[in-house]
DNA sequence: TCTGGGGTCCTAGGACCC
DNA sequence: TCTGGGGTCCTAGGACCC
């Protein structure tokens, strides 16, 4: 099919330009975890559950082996809907002659995400070894540039000498069969699937391709122990037959608009009009055609960091005020407690609380300024607590957002942000209590940040209010300059 | 499916500014 | 003053991901 492309046209071969990326997926990564310092788990069926305690039937499915998939247990399952699917082990009674045996019954054990956290540093260990980028998506995935540690090149043939080292051979196209030449691509990937499993003890699944969208998908393909290779010619034909469900970013309510549509697979969602798909989709909608494509140019980026941190937590509906200002009160504290590990500051303190059947709300306040200060989010959570002080609520959250890294290394970054002014009042702040910058002197959002004064931040400083002054008219002057 | 916890990104509307 | 255009920041909700 590639024959007759015209120079510099033909897009399906490797013209050197096209990336190598693999995505990572380790298999059922919290029952290989559990498996791997409990040998005699192999083989069992095997439920890890997130808000699960032994003996007990609440929480939600957070990893099932696939023996536990075999019979119907899924991911997010309630534990309670999973232990009718697959009693535990445990609750088999001996002498009753209807107990299910050995083989219908399986172990359920709570997450224990420290160990899983070992077991994945020593994934990642691999991983940085292999990669030229490396971008962790979870504890569980990551992405890998290795464009620069191997090629789409059909293996063998430089290292036999028989092929002519400059002459393009197109990489195996679709339309090879099963005695499709291997790329240098899939040994390398090859390579880093058996490392892990030797360094880590842990099972992974890897997906090939020259962006990141399709070697997500590759990556699911033949799950578990899975090592799929799209190559950069191959691509549309591989993604063309998968259900939309199959691209990333696509949910059950984008899956359902889509197929209002009449876009049922990817070929249909490549084919559409980006116009069409924006109309109902928004951006989004474009965006999806193009990774249906494999249009996908996003660049491996290393890992950021974070964005935000919060802590919820379930309860049984309730309406008890004292009940929900507890929770609310650990939950603050909690996350104010990581944010200090992190040695991130927050500008911004939220809120989630959810009614029952399922509605979810959210309330957050913006400070003036960052800060640690784990009284204030508490505060400030009750604050925003009490727009539900009569609801009855299934699960309250806490959240820091606009969270500020820089400011830890203030003192050695001195003025050079934002004049030398500033580095006074940085200086002053690291000094003592932060909670000065969110008190309000006419700032449109804080005025009444605390209204209750709380330890702490009773006393706002002058040269607080006066940064603030400054700030504002600093940003009036150089605006005005344009007007 | 009566729904666990920790995240990301996007969008819409409003306040505010020049 | 009602009139406009362009921009930022903030909040709330929604979809999605693992």
């Amino acid at each position: 099919m590639a024959g007759g492309t015209l120079p510099g046209t033909a897009t399906d071969e490797a013209d050197g330009s096209d990336r190598v990326v693999f995505h990572v997926d380790m298999d059922c990564f919290y029952a290989s975890c559990e498996r791997l310092r409990r040998p005699e788990l192999e083989g069992e069926p095997l439920v890890v559950g997130m808000g699960y305690e032994a003996g007990e039937t609440i929480g939600a499915v957070a990893t099932a082996s696939y023996e536990a998939r075999a019979v119907g247990v899924e991911s997010a399952m309630p534990i309670s809907e999973a232990l009718g699917l697959l009693p535990r082990r445990a609750d088999a009674d001996p002498d009753d002659p209807n107990a299910p045996g050995p083989e219908e019954t399986g172990r359920y054990l709570p997450v224990d995400l420290d160990f899983y956290k070992e077991v994945a540093s020593d994934v990642k260990a691999v991983l940085r070894d292999c990669a030229d980028t490396l971008r962790e998506v979870s504890v569980d995935e990551a992405y890998l540039d290795v464009t620069d540690r191997t090629a789409w090149d059909a293996a063998g043939a430089d290292a036999s000498g028989t092929a002519d080292p400059d002459d393009g051979d197109p990489p195996p196209s679709a339309a090879a069969g099963p005695a499709e030449a291997r790329t240098l691509a899939e040994g390398y990937a090859r390579h880093v699937k058996e490392r892990i499993e030797r360094e880590a003890g842990v099972p992974a699944s890897v997906g090939v391709a020259p962006d990141m969208s399709t070697a997500k998908v590759a990556s699911d393909a033949d799950k578990p122990d899975g090592l799929v290779v799209v190559p950069p010619g191959s691509v549309e034909p591989f993604l063309a037959p998968l259900s939309t469900a199959d691209i990333h970013g696509v949910g059950p309510v984008t899956e359902r608009t889509l197929a209002e549509m009449g876009i049922e697979t990817a070929a249909d969602l490549a084919a559409a009009d980006p116009d069409r798909l924006a109309d109902e989709l928004g951006e989004r909608g474009p965006e999806l055609g193009r990774r249906a494509r494999g249009d996908d140019d996003r660049e491996v980026t290393p890992t950021g960091l974070p964005k935000s941190l919060s802590r919820e937590s379930s309860l049984s509906p309730t309406d008890d005020r004292e009940t929900k200002r507890e929770t609310v009160a650990a939950l603050a504290a909690d996350v104010a407690r990581r944010a200090r590990e992190r040695g991130c500051l927050y500008q911004t303190i939220g809120i989630k609380a959810v009614e029952p059947p399922y509605d979810v709300n959210t309330r957050a306040r913006s400070l003036s300024g960052p800060v640690d200060d784990p009284d204030l989010v508490e505060s400030v959570a009750f604050d925003l607590l009490a727009e539900f002080a009569d609801d009855r609520v299934r699960k309250l959250g806490v959240r820091v957002s606009n969270l500020d890294f820089a400011e830890s290394d203030q003192a050695t970054l001195g003025g050079f942000e934002a004049g030398g002014e500033r580095s006074d009042v940085d200086f002053a702040d690291a000094s003592g209590t932060r909670s000065d910058a969110t008190d309000g002197d006419g700032g449109k959002l804080t005025d009444w940040v605390g209204g209750e004064p709380t330890a702490g931040d009773g006393s706002e400083t002058d040269e607080a209010r006066d940064r603030r002054a400054r700030e504002r008219d600093d940003g009036q002057a150089s605006l005005g300059d344009w007007s």
